[in-house]
DNA sequence: ACATCACAATGAATCGTTTCAGAGCTGCTG
DNA sequence: CAGCAGCTCTGAAACGATTCATTGTGATGT
């Protein structure tokens, strides 16, 4: 016998399966004398629920699930770390799926997690998966966005301000000097880039005699931006920026690695260098980094907390976007 | 009505259950009229598998559990992605669990995963499982321990020698010409940390003038390094070590921070510093980080592997443990 | 002595899927 | 044309836990 059933318990204790179904979830109801045989019964024969067999009779599960662009991502790891804290409390679990920045492989997990009759679904979309999420909705599963405005407001969100931290992140680059500025981020199609840049563009505004380049990358990662990094390295000095802001902290630290190989361009005297999601490894960057801090685990416990709420919806109930202040963290990377 | 299932597809397509079970399941057992049919009433209704049905029927999951000692650990992320990739080749999925170096949360994790009854464990421990891991391996759940030898020859095991690499890394910082050598890391309980130590203790018997003092953390992460590089840090410089060997490369970014605060102890000059794992961060570090290498994929992977053929046996399986060597990664922050 | 009540325990029905023995049909062979 | 094989499709049983209407049992009150 691979692993006993309630039945197997009831037998051995000499009760029906319903009373022992009782010792399991209403231990009130059931008398002393009968709990402790039973309780006897579960640890001789090493009973352990099938959770299977619960979730199909209760119709829904005790899991969420959450998809994010990039699990190896500090600021994603974070997130999940406050979504799955949140969750514990409320005894649910959390299934990380990890899209990887592609479309398919995220509608992959969502396809799973519905499958698996998830109680709703934390996620950081790649491509456009609105439709899909009502969809999701319409059959009672929930969404909450992350790290991701919103201007569909049937849904909950949980951002912080990318536009205002574009803003902010150029604002400070112009206010150090820097005129020759260059955003490093994409693909464009993920939203957090796309209003990254729009903020930058914003902040560039109101100073006319300051130019804007745009380098688009194929990913958010180190890789992605030591490529980057060395091919700005390799221009004729007089054709590089004086600034370079990266869509994320990960495409800082490589296009950091990149301007300083070989004893490349000096940061910040040079190039000032500042990216996004302040994760903790910034801060130990050969030149630490600047960057705009996110509150990564308190995105994510709130958005548990909106799911949650939206998953058993009081009177009255209407979808939430909550939007986190950006914070502008100065380090060495863009001083001197 | 929530969901549709198949008998609601049944009733609409106007056949048995059955039928549209073997539609889904051996879609050559059917006529093409018939599925197609089906397949417009299953499009129709929207119509998706449970999967807690299907598994409670089939007795078995398609999940696999792993727990890992710190989710937020690059390392453990990138064993994470090389086991979930093989896994998805194999149409199985990945549940991550993150023990945060306790027993408790370890225990716990063992606990769900039983409940959802998973194929099988990946775990690097924390506690003392091997009484626990034995009892689900008596159940049916079997066991591949990660990123830990282990001798107890019933398990099967992936891991790279850290004795070898505890001894590699302190025979480098001998090779260097420091004597007075420094061990961060713990707890103690982590058998990673213990090795690593022991094999550090290996290297100094050769050199009778050289001294291991060693540093004991609460925890392998860089707030952990911090706290411990700046103890050091506040000493007098006599009583400083002229190198260190941090138990993972989060506490040796950690003590880098802490002994670099207010200008403070430059490395290597004053002491060399050496970390383990390799983790794509410690090439980015303020001063490049030496460490040792382990082939983190690698090791999720080959683990994944190995606990899919302890899943489905063939005659004349035996447990094996896989080894594989570690790799002496030089930077700047042991040279000069 | 009888009605009433609280409390314990029962066991059949249920969730949604898969499986499998068998029914119905067609076409072929001897 | 009986016998048989081969193909589709059917429908009931099974997986394991939970729920709930029901039954059984003493105690209490009148």
């Amino acid at each position: 016998m691979v692993s006993a059933s309630v039945k197997d318990v009831a037998a051995l204790a000499g009760v029906s399966v319903g009373t022992v179904s009782n010792v399991l979830n209403r231990p009130e109801k059931v008398s002393a004398e009968v709990t402790v045989r039973v309780q006897a019964a579960i640890d001789k024969l090493g009973f352990v629920r099938n959770d299977a067999a619960r979730q199909l009779r209760a119709g829904l599960s005790h899991s969420i699930g959450l998809v994010v662009l990039d699990a190896a991502n500090p600021f994603f790891t974070e997130l999940a770390r406050g979504a799955e804290d949140r969750a514990a409390a409320e005894h649910f679990t959390v299934l990380v799926g990890n899209s990887n920045e592609d479309a398919g492989r995220e509608a992959a997990y969502l396809d799973l997690f519905e499958q698996q009759r998830v109680r709703g679904v934390l996620i950081s979309p790649v491509g456009n998966v609105i439709p899909r999420l009502e969809q999701l909705r319409r059959r009672g599963i929930p969404t909450v966005l992350v790290d991701r405005q919103t201007e569909n407001l049937s849904f909950s969100s949980v951002a912080v301000d990318d536009l205002a931290g574009g803003e902010v992140a150029v604002a400070h680059l112009l206010s150090v000097g820097r005129r020759r500025i260059a955003f490093v981020g994409g693909p464009e199609s993920i939203r957090q880039v796309a209003d990254r840049l729009s903020g930058a563009r914003k902040a560039m505004e109101s100073v006319p005699d300051a130019s804007l380049e745009v380098i688009v990358t194929e990913s958010l990662t180190v890789l992605s931006g030591r490529a980057a990094g060395e091919a700005i390295r390799r221009r004729p000095a007089a054709e590089r920026p004086d600034a370079i802001f990266a869509a994320n902290d990960l495409l800082a630290m490589g296009v950091l690695q990149g301007l300083m190989l070989m004893g490349g361009v000096p940061v910040p005297q040079e190039i000032a260098l500042i990216g996004y999601d302040d994760i903790e490894f910034a801060a130990a960057a050969v030149v630490p980094l600047s960057s705009i801090r996110q509150p990564s685990a308190l995105i994510g416990s709130t958005a548990l907390e909106l799911l949650l709420r939206e998953a058993s919806p009081e009177p009255g109930f209407v979808p939430r976007q909550v939007v986190f202040p950006p914070e502008l963290v100065v380090r060495a990377s863009t001083q001197g």
